[in-house]
DNA sequence: GGCAAGTGCTACAAAATACGTAGCAAAATT
DNA sequence: AATTTTGCTACGTATTTTGTAGCACTTGCC
């Protein structure tokens, strides 16, 4: 692995949703699943989806979200979900209508 | 508010569900949610169920989370989820079972 | 009353993570 | 061949999290 990727600290507990959380509970590592849901985006496009993120946090979630199995990259297309990361953004969905309902 | 809480760096990006990812995507968050899913717990109670937490972190997110709304505090009960809170553990009970069947 | 145990919470230094900006090498486009 | 675009790395600074210690206050008990 290419040398100024850091390998993430997890948390100690072992089942497999607090691992989930563990990796979900950093930043803008939903948010990129959100924002590929519709379409495959490349490096720069998906970094000005995510205003705000810096490009080395997006290349550091990029590696985390593969590894995971969660997206895949495309020669020439860019990032997209894989069946898995379709299937995890089809779960965190209603997410968007209860945050509409319930943050002002 | 007392010195030494924190108050979080939010991102630019204003749509609701931009502002709930931001939230959530600090370590702990989401698994605070999780633990209060069935029962009150306290706040030694809650530390000793998220593993690995320093009991700064749980001040910072009790705190975040009870300005979102998603939980309260019940003087001598502890912790529990409010109606919004319960609302959006229903939301992510799902991704128990995605990490069980996608997480080894 | 007095005392031990439990509770919510604060302090603080060190380690980890994220930010912001600059820029390079390779590929694509002209 | 020159220009633009793209994926990605570097690196100093700012912010967040960790880990450990402990204080003030309440609770239960004799």
């Amino acid at each position: 692995m290419a040398k100024g990727i850091q390998t993430i600290r997890e948390t100690q507990t072992s089942t497999s949703l607090a691992q989930a959380l563990d990796h979900f509970g950093r930043r803008w590592a939903l948010r990129v699943i959100w924002e590929l849901r519709s379409e495959a985006l490349n490096f720069r496009a998906l970094r000005a989806a995510c205003a705000g993120i810096s490009p080395a946090v997006m290349q550091a979630r990029l590696h985390q979200l593969r590894d995971l199995g969660l997206i895949e990259q495309i020669p020439g297309l860019g990032y997209r979900l894989t069946a898995a990361g379709e299937q995890l953004f089809r779960i965190m969905a209603p997410l968007a209508e209860w945050a509409e309902s319930h943050l002002k």
